[in-house]
This record gives structure tokens, C-alpha cells and sequence, in this order.
DNA sequence: ATCCTTTCTGTCTTTCTTTGACCTTGGAGA
DNA sequence: TCTCCAAGGTCAAAGAAAGACAGAAAGGAT
């Protein structure tokens, strides 16, 4: 198993006992694991950031800090700062994935469909000769036609 | 006998043991048969793709993987023919939408499901400024991207 | 022997992870 | 106030996999 990995689970675990806010302290983490302290910024940087559903702070100096909160939202919230907020005209496969993987955690829509979506605009399923931006774009539009599909299914 | 026949009933016999789903180390593997780790490449594109019943995902990176994970005989059989006969390299939404429809009447999946497939393939989430023959044929691939997805559920 | 297909290797590319060197910030004391 | 130290932040380079693809080698059919 990867570090990063073995990182992510520790600290998602004292989330999870200890109602999803937790404040690390950079050095001693890096010292707990025998890694470089920035490893603790690569772990935050790409597994706790807002579309992980995550926001983070901190505080240099001494007595410094790293807080990490974990945000809730209901489905019904997520789905819809999803469509108008986040997802806008276009979005990448990595974002997309994250996106699903995350509406899945919270409960928003099964896991099966969380995985059914991020299918749906991966690179294979996008595997035509056009630009990047163009997929992109495409990759937008289908999210967000599913997305408003599961919406219409919600409430009726 | 073949090297890439003899990985190939190694994995098979991984398969056999740890209940349909296994995962790989590329190199390692092809350490082991002292062979060039393309090698594994070869065997899986030619073995163990969808149409043999087989769906494969990977991380690169440090600590990366390759899994295997075996479709069941029944869906396989089902999923070959959707894939090869029923979708191929193009389609357009309507019969799409009749195909969706039929995988849900059959049980073969949820009317949920089905609606969310027709959604990522419908004529606004396409709403881009690109010809219809490229459209149809990203619709094949996202369908099919789908179906891999759902196929690869396990147990099911 | 020749041609075609399948198998195999090697090289280069892409992606993800880990480390290290250097930078910035905030407090605590002098 | 000024200085120093104890944090955390940034970034780039190195490392560790897997992927893509072209071309060589091996088999098989005619």
C-alpha cells in the first residue's frame, strides 16, 4: 500500500472519531510516518481538497497547525451546487471522477452509479479523435445530464 | 507451449483462486516469467479484454497496479452481444434509447440505470458543435463505457 | 520460400509518488 | 521594535510504476 494512501486512511479515521474536524500538526505526522513533511501536503493537495469535500487550513509559525474540516451537505445541496456551480462548461476526466467518487461518499447517489457516471466520461468512453477542449466540454454536458436525471428522480 | 498461454492460465488459475478479481504488479509479473513487462500488455489486450469477459483497470505511479476482474458467464454472453451486435461503433440516440429501454424491461438492469444511460447519451448532453456521425460514434463508446461499468459490478 | 499473423522486445511517454532544498509566516523574547 | 526560531508552504527533481507503439522474431499456411 501506498504511503499516501496509508496517510489518507489515518487521517480519515480521526475524522471519522472525532466529528469530522481534526487538527494535525505537519512535523509530527511526517515524523510518525518517517516522510518528508511536504508528503503531508501532497496527501492534502490531492485527497482532502473542497471537491474531496474537504477544506483545510492552517497556521505557521510556532504552534502551527493543519486543520482539516470535513463538509457536509445534503444530496439535494451537493447536486445542486454541482450543476450550477461547479461543473460548469467544461470539466476534465480527473475532476469528474473525483466529483462522482465524492457523491458517492456523501450518500448523494450510490457508489454504483457514482462509478456508472465517472464511466461515463472517461477517457475510453471519449476515446474520438477530436480536441481536448471539445471532450471537455462534452464531458460537462453529459455530467450534467445526468446529474439533472438523478435530480427529476429525487423528487419525483 | 506460448509465454503469453502460460501467463495467461497463471492469471486464470489467480482468478480461479481469489473469487474473479485479481490484481497484478506489471513488473514483478514479468519479472517472474523473464520476459519484458509489455508482455503483460500483450496477454491482457489479447485475452482478456471485454469480449472475453474480462474488464481491466490500472494506477500508474509508485505502488501501481493492474486489475483484473472477471465478468460472469451469463453477463458475458449478454455483454458480447450488446457490445459486438447491438451497439458497435455507432448509434444514434433514438435506438440508444429503445436499447436502454430493453436492457430495463429484461431486468438486466435497473429502470434507474437505464434512464441514466439514455440521459448521457441524449441530444442535450451532445449539444456540441461537432457532426452527427462523430456524436453517434461517442455515443457507442460512452454506452459501452457504461455497460463495462455495470458489468463489472460484482456478484450482480 | 513467401506471406501473413501472432508473439515478443525495446524504447519512449505519461502518470503518480516521494524527497529535498528553499521560502514565508507568526510568535516569543531580548 | 527587532531578531530568531519554529512551524507550515512551494516547487522542482528524482523515483516508481504502467501505457503506447513500432519493429523484430517466430509460426503457420500455401
Amino acid at each position: 500500500m501506498r504511503l499516501s494512501d496509508t496517510i489518507e486512511a489515518f487521517i480519515k479515521e480521526m475524522l471519522r472519531e472525532d466529528q469530522q474536524e481534526v487538527e494535525i500538526k505537519r512535523n509530527e505526522l511526517a515524523e510518525y510516518f518517517h516522510c518528508a513533511p511536504s508528503q503531508i501536503n501532497y496527501v492534502l493537495s490531492t485527497r482532502f481538497t473542497p471537491d474531496h469535500g474537504y477544506v483545510t487550513s492552517s497556521q505557521r509559525g510556532g504552534g502551527g497547525y493543519i486543520r482539516i474540516v470535513q463538509v457536509r451537505r445534503s444530496a439535494e445541496d451537493q447536486l445542486a451546487y454541482l450543476l450550477n456551480e461547479r461543473i460548469g462548461a467544461s470539466i476534465d476526466f480527473t475532476a469528474a471522477q473525483i466529483l462522482c467518487r465524492q457523491l458517492a461518499e456523501s450518500g448523494a447517489v450510490s457508489p454504483e452509479d457514482a462509478y456508472l457516471m465517472a464511466s461515463a466520461v472517461s477517457p475510453a468512453a471519449f476515446s474520438v479523435p477530436v480536441p481536448e477542449a471539445v471532450k471537455n466540454a462534452l464531458r460537462a454536458k453529459v455530467l450534467r445530464s445526468m446529474l439533472l436525471a438523478i435530480a427529476q428522480r429525487r423528487d419525483g
